[in-house]
DNA sequence: TTTAATTAGTTTATCGTTTTAGCAAATAAA
DNA sequence: TTTATTTGCTAAAACGATAAACTAATTAAA
């Protein structure tokens, strides 16, 4: 190889490679390296191009200058969108990025843990499955920066940032109450997490916190394993046992897209059979014929706070629990 | 740091940290050490549970055991699973990604090729810009693996792994010919690089090939800085000024999505009044109604098929180029 | 019996950095 | 003038692995 070391760079500037590795490091002054020699230094790190070896200097140093990140499902737009922003943040910072999909499989999120901590990550952004509960603790133990996105283990002591589900569901349900809706069903997906739960939550307070007895709960909860076609079945049978709800408030976006299916196969009407919103937003609820109002993720914003709460740790700067629960944005269409 | 390391292992085991090294990497035939000392070091081993350093043994010999993927935009659908199944892949392989959108800006793209090299990637896989001429001939000229994806330079002996996306222009038009169609509009955008101009020759060669002057060719195609406004607005002169065009082939699922909002404030039918179909699967396309007929890219394949390339390239079997144009499948539905 | 070959390991150099400790010369203080 | 301090730089150790060269003991061949 052609490559150039601090040793080729000593050699031509006639100092030695400690001097050279001062002025990269921009610790001349430190190493009280007078002018002259820094810039004749520096003509010659540029005359040849030069670049620190940063394998060799992570061996060194013991920094890695890498981060792991776990999230759920890359291929999807939501944790897309997420990946980019970070990984644009991280480059910015000096910190390359491995990252990777569990699918929501618990195994496999356990694997990417071990895989990551054996790439000597300097920290972990991770949206957990229920399986990691032990490890994440152990994490926590060890002092590894680590921050929980999405979703949290409500009794660990750990750094997250999260939607406020709950919030997003209670205002969402009180859009459908003052918009004349009496009879509002939450579909909703069982869930071991808690971001679901929260959501449910806020469904069920706002119910409670508007009404004297009027405002009667729906839930329709899906089984976690269940096909979309036993959903539609499952849903089916639920709007006919219940005959008198208007509304349909669906806990997540493909719920949601599965509820336009079912209504369209039916031919029935939205708004006029049915009121209908959902939480998380997607292309298809923006372009379909009435746009669909939902519960919107401020995926820019998530994702800053993630990244920005990690380079917090790993810099080392202040020790108290970094736990941020990030406001949804309700956007309006024509569904309700 | 509680790390263990090769010295550790070797002392409690008894032996050199050569023989810890060679048992390891299973070189322990070649270094003829004895079945009952490789037993003992690997009870060890197991005991401590001891994982090699990689940042030193990159160092050691020289392979960073990292693989470079630059993408258009991961946040992207398409491009989104082609990372998660190439990362897959690479992982299983033992090695690690990173990667990179370049958002199709040039700077950006050349700045993350840099970037990647100075990481010491040991393969690229790149969807190019234009911009990325030079420096990827200059990769070729220097030996180091690489696989064009998505898109290449005609000019250039490059590896690739591409859609075919002429025969796949070339035999959606010929579908619409046989559905009957006689005047069909070609609605692209002007882009440099060739996978968009082999979408229109595919579309003219198809009406070529299969008339004798009946099937004049109607292409429409729209700056490539142009806004969304601008291209509905495009788009309604151009059939204004068309009125004979009875289907509209869009050439990315992007355009196809801005065609079906303006058919859709027209209120105009589909495929009443126009045909209509896509380049490339969306989600949109599969639960409209009508569903979208389009020219889907077989994803999982185009991503094995660059990840595997790569790998071979980089564990140096065989030097001849590798340029695969993998066929697209037609997925047929309402909208014709 | 002597020599050669094989077996079972070990010693040492090295990858390219960073960092600690140290050495002269120059300057300041006593 | 002698001693202490500062200035400007370098030598050498270390990070944790791999790989080439080497040693000593045993076995096989001559």
């Amino acid at each position: 190889m052609n490559k150039v070391s601090l040793k080729d760079i000593a050699k031509d500037a006639g100092v030695s490679i400690t001097t050279v590795s001062l002025v990269i490091n921009n610790k001349s002054k430190k190493g009280r390296i007078s002018d002259a020699v820094v810039e004749r230094v520096k003509a010659v790190i540029k005359k040849h191009n030069y670049q620190p070896n940063i394998i060799a200097r992570s061996l060194r140093t013991g920094k890695s200058t890498t981060i792991g990140l776990i999230l759920e499902d890359v291929s999807n737009n939501f944790f897309g969108t997420i990946y980019k922003t970070i990984e644009q943040t991280a480059y910015k910072s000096g910190y390359k990025l491995i990252s990777a999909s569990t699918d929501n499989d618990g195994q496999r999120a356990l694997d990417l843990i071990e895989m990551m901590e054996h790439q000597q990550v300097e920290g972990l952004i991770i949206t957990p499955t229920l399986s990691c509960k032990p490890i994440i603790e152990q994490l926590i133990k060890s002092n590894k920066p680590l921050v929980l996105f999405d979703r949290y283990f409500p009794g660990l002591n750990s750094n997250y940032v999260v939607l406020d589900n709950l919030k997003g569901a209670f205002e969402m349900t009180n859009h459908l109450i003052q918009k004349g809706y009496k009879n509002i069903a939450f579909i909703t997906i069982t869930s071991p997490m808690n971001q679901m739960q929260n959501r449910l939550k806020g469904y069920k307070k706002a119910l409670k916190d508007f009404t004297k007895k009027e405002f009667p709960s729906y839930v329709l909860e899906f089984p976690y394993e269940s096909t979309n076609e036993d959903k539609i079945l499952l849903l089916d049978q639920f709007l006919k046992q219940n005959p008198k709800v208007d509304a349909l408030f669906f806990g997540t976006n493909y719920l949601g897209i599965l509820g336009i299916e079912y209504i369209r196969s039916k031919k029935l009407k939205v708004p006029g059979d049915y009121g209908l919103v959902s939480f998380d937003d997607h292309d298809l609820f923006k372009l379909m014929e009435p746009g669909i109002s939902v519960v919107a993720q401020p995926i820019q914003l998530l994702a800053n706070e993630s990244i920005k709460a990690l380079l917090h740790l790993i810099q080392g700067e202040g020790s108290q629990l970094i736990q941020k629960n990030i406001s949804p944005s309700l956007i309006f269409r024509k569904s309700v």
